[in-house]
RNA sequence: GCCCCCUUCGUCUAGCCCGGUCAGGACACCUCGUUUUCACUGAGGUAACUGGGGUUCGAAUCCCCAAGGGGGCGCCA
């Protein structure tokens, strides 16, 4: 059996979507399930829209979700160019093919595929106009997702602008033929184009790929899909915002597809190992950002803590939180009791600022729910106080010396903990205590405490 | 207007191919618990087979129709 060989070939618009990276996912997916070629091929043939800025986001934005291509732009290969721009002379060629078999014609200055069949003309009501219709065979495709589909071509189709640039379905079908595809995994919306495609290859005289029509991503609410100006639409969003990028991949997978071990958050090589078309969903998906959130949360997790720290440091450090002097043991220390708590990269600055500044922001809500539930929070850490200046400084030694307080007071040991939470750290949630005081050291939790009650 | 695809909790979905489980899980939400309030965590809970016809002893599952949703119909990609 020949080896696969799936495309993403995306246009540079000067963003990359989240359906486009989906769509682009499945086929790396599939091509490192099957031990088959991803090829990046640059469909840049409108030159209006079209520059190298806009490039450099789609390639960016491919490697930080970690889909490495196996030829194409940077990596070259044996069935390049792999830019359409630089394909002219081969789609010259291959239209001079169609043109000498006298399936393609002139007219307006335009070149069009001739559909066989009877002609008629009518009134379109769509396209306001009179146009001529071709009662052209059904083209057949057995889809890998969707099944049997059957749609006719009723108009020949402009395959060559007038001003001499071909048309996004004459490239899309050659460069397909040139570069051996034997997978074609897109979007629904390509669904409807696809008896074009079958054409121009029943044209060409050759066997079309096998296809593979992926459900759409859907808006969180309102109608359509997900578009450039919905949150969340856009990659560099991710990028941005500090997502992991194992765990926006991971959810986009969900999207569509379902492991088939029942885990939903899985290493990408699980995710490999388990991926089929044939399991890919047909009905679209509506995008969610609060599982995304989950998935992204709960990667974070996890993960390893040197490589917590490595993605951690640097944005800690943008953000003034820590500077480069922080030595990474001390880092570690901090990190190693906030990873179990933590949700988000993008909040961890505010959420773990009060290990390193004595300038520390309170949380004003959590001070007035403190003194609404817990009675008089300066009598409690007064209370506290001589207990801690004396215990032993560990996890077990400090809570020891909260249940001598709460003995002492004839109180529960708990009702001294949203005080000192709150004199040490400004806030009324967050990691576990007793660890905040052990990392933050004896004199740092005693000077805050003093400082609250002053 | 024409053509194509789809339809299970609010959302993502399992089950459907090869009819028979209180229709299962996850997110979100609610309740309760945990060294109180918590961006951790644990235990519960609310919540769905779009509608109508068939076929069948029996249908989420098979067939038909309708409705709804999505997509396409360009000398855009």
């Amino acid at each position: 059996m020949s080896q696969v060989r799936v495309r993403f070939a995306p246009s540079p618009t000067g963003f990359f979507h989240i359906g486009s990276a989906r769509t682009a996912l499945f086929n790396w997916l599939y091509a490192r399930h099957t031990g088959g070629k991803f090829i990046l091929r640059i469909e840049d043939t409108d030159k209006e829209r079209n520059s190298p800025e806009f490039l450099k986001v789609i390639l960016d934005s491919m490697r930080w979700l970690g889909m490495d291509w196996d030829e194409g732009p940077e990596v070259g290969g044996n069935f390049g160019p792999y830019f359409q721009s630089q394909r002219t002379e081969l789609y010259q060629k291959k239209l001079k093919e169609l043109a000498d078999k006298g399936k393609a014609y002139e007219k307006d200055g335009a070149w069009w595929l001739r559909l066989e069949g009877a002609r008629s003309t009518v009134f379109d009501d769509h396209l306001k106009r009179e146009i001529e219709k071709v009662d052209a065979a059904p083209m057949v495709l057995n889809d890998l997702v969707r099944g049997r589909v059957e749609r006719a071509e009723d108009r020949d189709f402009v395959i060559f602008r007038s001003n001499g640039e071909p048309v996004f379905h004459f490239v899309n079908v050659v460069d397909d033929i040139e570069m051996q595809i034997t997978h074609v995994i897109r979007g629904e919306d390509h669904l409807s184009n696809t008896s074009k495609h079958l054409e121009l290859f029943k044209a060409f005289g050759v066997k079309p790929p096998e296809y593979a029509h992926i459900p759409l991503i859907l808006k969180t609410d309102g109608p359509g899909k997900m578009s450039k100006r919905d949150r969340g639409a856009l990659i560099e969003e991710y990028q941005q915002r500090h997502y992991l990028p194992s765990a926006v991949r991971n959810y986009l997978c969900l999207l569509g597809w379902t492991p088939t071990d029942g885990r939903e958050v899985l290493p990408i090589e699980d995710i490999i190992k388990q991926f089929e078309l044939s399991a890919v969903h047909q009905s679209n998906a509506r995008f969610d950002e609060r599982k995304m959130s989950h998935v992204n949360a709960q990667t974070l997790r996890t993960l390893p803590a040197a490589e917590f720290a490595a993605i951690a440091r640097p944005i800690l450090i943008q953000h003034r939180v820590i500077d480069e002097k922080v030595s990474p043991a001390r880092l570690a220390e901090v990190l190693a009791i906030i990873q179990e708590k933590v949700i988000s990269v993008e909040h961890l600055p505010e959420f773990m600022g009060f290990f390193f500044t004595e300038n520390f922001k309170k949380d004003d809500n959590a001070f007035a729910n403190l003194k609404k539930k817990g009675g008089d929070p300066a009598a409690r850490l007064r209370e506290l106080l001589p207990h801690i200046e004396a215990c032993e400084w560990t996890d077990a030694g400090i809570e020891a010396a909260f249940n001598a307080a709460a003995a002492a007071h004839q109180r529960k040991a708990t009702d001294f903990f949203a005080p000192a939470r709150f004199a040490t750290s400004g806030q009324g949630g967050g990691p576990h205590l007793l660890g905040i005081l052990r990392v933050l050291g004896r004199d740092t939790t005693l000077g805050r405490i003093k400082a609250f009650l002053n």
